[in-house]
DNA sequence: AAGCCTAGTGAAATCGATTACCAGCCCCTA
DNA sequence: TAGGGGCTGGTAATCGATTTCACTAGGCTT
């Protein structure tokens, strides 16, 4: 491990001066800043991070808690942060919770002990503690669901989106589509009920609670909440599911039962997915602004680290698109 | 940010006792110990990781640097990681790179500047340079593809699986199997392609060149390669193809054509996908180990970081499952 | 020519935790 | 009672980079 040192002794000079170049701060002489530079390149010379930030009391890292690294919403929010933070000069490191709190807390840890310079987190469902964070001066991003703590955030106008499926299921001439949304703790998937309601409400219906299922965000639960919703007195004849991979719990049970989506049976999806285009028949999915999430945040990250401002937290509402597919149509329905 | 003298003035002992009962070296009077932890736990003091890292000369931090965060096979290999590492009291960092040499390097950069313990990687297709990270004496253990430096590896025997996919499909009674694999540079891609050779070979039939494509792992260039196969003056009856991205590309092909999987067509991917057992019908595949390559991974760096070894590296090779599904098999031809 | 400035440089302090070294105390033995 | 040994715990050095402070040399002004 080369040190300041040695590249002080090769150059002749003093530490002092060598720092003064690299960091190009006050004026140094211009043939001694070359022998430096000269120097610092014949050793192969980085600067210890570690030394340096302890000295400067900062880094230039960036944490991204995120609650479910499978989740290509999530992997699609990294690239947005990553590309902002890489730009300005930051690292992104990510950390990956799996809802799990106690990973969080401990990952919250890490964060404060190696000084991070700001956090950008997906809090997870049970609502998360960063108190440690805050009090340490370290800023912080929430985006996907908003904290407890007011801190800058960046959030999805879920609701708006869940009820612009369902309104388009009802135009579709769809009349009884049921909801499969994620567990109640979840303020996502409460908020997508929510829409879904709504648009029952916009068009004068009455919801009933009979075609509402909570499930565990995951394909399995929603599956069986189909199957359950489709062995009911008075099944519904179309599906709204709240996430992408719910949305391939829905698509098996049609599959076994011989249902074709956009045909025998609606079905609209919150999220998109890399697979959803190319199954068949293409998946409507109501699309969030996910790598512009991720962008989004880091600028808001971007002004706090680098203390730009002071004002109050701040919360940037991105809107969804609907993006129609095949899979909510409703083409010669198949005669029972 | 309170530090350690604060916690000695208000435990009313110096700094070095607390940092002797906090780390538990040494022997310290119990009474004492008690108030210094009282202390600690009172001011809610984390010992600064910064300077503790400058200090020892060492992190507890390990880089988990990955080539494409969206690909669930690496998402997958960061849990087996992420686990072991928790388990041992290291912290994981994820860099993704997305296949880009630059970022890579950057990457590569950081974990030397920041002083990393140990480095996990998947080498990106044209070669990645790790030699800062070798003479910085930092471990580096290589996934999914080999490094030309000699480390630690976990591989995955990619050319064993591909042929027992291309065998199954023979003894399906497919008989004009294609192969489109990846890219010409990924070592990966030219195994799967030997494998999809070494099955030919096995049943004594001579490989058509015809019958092969290169493309980019993506699922439009396994579209179009599909498509121009299928158009081929003597097309094949059935796909082999070599991740899970290309068989989305390859399905839509089919469903544009109306070709049924498992009927009209056969197909067998290599790697598994969330989605791969909920479309219709159910993919076939090739399934790596996946967590358990981030596992042994995390094994190997393990060993090195602790400098329990310093045996010469070492390759793991796991090996790849056949999982059957229904795209692969041969009932009832649609007569043409 | 004397005095004042300024630019350029090095010595040393600093960041916060760990630990080598040493001093003091207690207890035991001769 | 004097001396030796074994603990304890404090002082100060240490990790490597940055930066304040102080000093020198040289140029400029009057």
């Amino acid at each position: 491990m080369v040190k300041i040192k040695d590249v002080a002794r090769l150059a002749g000079v003093s530490s002092a001066t060598v720092s003064r170049v690299l960091n190009g701060v006050s004026t140094v002489d211009a043939d001694m800043a070359e022998q430096v530079r000269a120097a610092a390149k014949s050793l192969d010379y980085r600067a210890n991070g570690v030394a340096r930030s302890l000295r400067l009391q900062r880094t230039d890292v960036w944490a991204l808690i995120i609650s479910d690294i499978g989740n290509p919403f999530f992997t699609a929010v990294a690239r947005g942060v990553e590309d902002v933070a890489q730009r300005e000069g930051f690292s992104v490191v990510l950390c990956n919770t799996d809802e799990n709190s106690d990973k969080e807390a401990r990952y919250i840890d890490v964060a404060e002990r190696e000084q991070v310079a700001g956090v950008i987190m997906s809090p997870n469902m049970f609502g998360s503690d960063i108190s440690r964070l805050t009090s340490a001066g370290i800023p912080v991003v929430a985006i996907d669901r908003p904290l407890r703590e007011p801190v800058d955030s960046v959030l999805v106008s879920s609701g708006d989106g869940a009820r612009d499926a369902v309104l388009h299921l009802f135009e579709q001439g769809w009349t009884r589509p049921a909801c499969v949304t994620g567990p109640a703790q979840a303020d996502t998937a409460e908020q997508r009920l929510a829409g879904y309601r709504e648009a029952f409400a916009r068009t004068g219906r009455r919801p009933a609670r009979s075609l509402v299922r909570h499930g565990d965000y995951r394909a399995e639960a929603a599956q069986s909440a189909v199957a359950s919703l489709l062995d009911s007195p008075h099944p519904p004849d179309s599906f709204f599911v709240a996430n992408s991979s719910m949305a391939l719990g829905a698509l098996a049970e049609f599959t076994r039962r011989r249902l074709v989506p956009g045909k025998d049976v609606g079905l609209v999806a919150f999220d998109d997915a890399p697979w959803a285009k190319f199954v068949s028949p293409p998946l409507s999915v109501v699309v969030q602004p996910t790598y512009d999430i991720g962008v989004r945040a880091g600028e808001l990250l971007l002004e706090r680290v680098r203390r730009l401002t002071d004002a109050k937290p701040r919360t940037v509402m991105l809107s969804t698109e609907l993006v129609v597919r095949e899979s909510s149509l409703r083409r010669g329905r198949r005669r029972s």
